[in-house]
DNA sequence: AGATAAGTGGACCACTGATCCGAATATATG
DNA sequence: CATATATTCGGATCAGTGGTCCACTTATCT
């Protein structure tokens, strides 16, 4: 690559990544070329398609999600570890309004950009569930993909400005929903506001 | 209103019903305009937004829902008629796809056409809810905007074609965490298929 | 320095929801 | 029945979207 083109990919990558944190990942991307100071076109052919734009962008973070998954199968109890990653899956798609929905679409979809890390991600929770599982610690007639269901619509809810605010409380309901129950009380802090309607 | 108007105004909405069907409420409202034979300036006059078209359209579906857990008060145990409920609030969205997007957006919205609609099910969901939690059968920390946000994560995972085959499953998982657990077993039926991954 | 391959971005396309306004039409009145 | 009027209609238009094309510029290598 000839390097004014990677000096203009990266001052690209830099100004969606503020334009998404601002707007969410539905930003027009006509709009982080105006900002960036360069064609449209110019945008589309470094970033094929957005899920392509947000690939680049979020790569670190899924690698880092992953890194995070292993570290904890070793440094802590399975159903903490498990609790944890999920809590950290689901905060960590705060930062990126509207990915969810994507996230959704490709963990089937071989041709999307974000397929490989999606199908990563769900590697990874699985194996956590995995283990919790063979000490009871998790119901056993879930699997990885149930997980990133899971995941997937608790990280949608907080996408959701009129139903974000429950999302804390409910993430706790859903995880108890997966331990078994154990050791669910110390896992799972339930000190979330009462019931207000 | 004229009579043509309203002629026009119901042929619209027939033509409306057929496309939502088909293609889903995101369905372009050129295309039905075209499919009925009318501008769209016709469509937009009879319902001025997408949320407007869609209350005419789902409007005795939330009379039926809300028909529906009124009749459940009465003639079945309390946590029978919310599992019950909340299957069918679930299943029908499946009628209508996308149309959870909106809901979680009227429900906070009081400009949206689908606002009150929404109000109305929530409120019915909190009856039944409160019902349950009285014979302890329910976890007393939820309340009818907990439920409401849990039934449309349910009916958006139903939503996601990728996720829609363990939308039923999870249905169960989620219910039995709203369960306090003594008669979670019969009334929740888990049968789904096993983890299989 | 010149040849050549690579990168660029303005102009365009089809599409979206939305709005305007002259034309068509149903209804009410003479 | 004929005319007047108020209502409804829909094509034209607008700003916005993602996407594609291609003449032009520019960096790089010989």
């Amino acid at each position: 690559m000839r390097a004014d083109a990677r000096k203009n990919r990266d001052h690209v990558l830099a100004v969606a990544g503020a334009a998404v944190a601002e707007h969410g990942v539905d930003v027009s991307l006509r709009d982080i070329a105006r900002r960036a100071d360069v064609g449209l076109a110019t945008l589309l052919r470094h970033f094929p398609t957005r899920e392509a734009l947000l690939e680049a962008l979020l790569h670190t973070s899924f690698e880092e999600l992953t890194a995070k998954a292993d570290a904890l199968e070793t440094s802590a109890s399975p159903e903490d570890a498990l609790v944890s990653w999920l809590r950290d899956c689901v905060g960590w798609t705060t930062e990126y309004r509207g990915v969810t929905v994507l996230m959704a679409a490709a963990i089937e979809d071989t041709e999307s950009a974000l397929h490989a890390s999606c199908v990563t991600l769900r590697a990874a929770g699985a194996r956590l569930l995995t283990r919790a599982q063979a000490v009871d610690a998790a119901r056993g007639d879930i699997d990885g993909t149930d997980l990133f269901a899971l995941i997937a619509a608790l990280a949608w809810l907080g996408d959701q400005p009129s139903l974000a605010s429950r999302a804390g409380h409910l993430f706790d309901v859903v995880a108890g929903a997966i331990l078994t129950g154990a050791a669910a009380g110390s896992a799972v802090d339930g000190g979330a506001t009462e019931g207000s309607p």
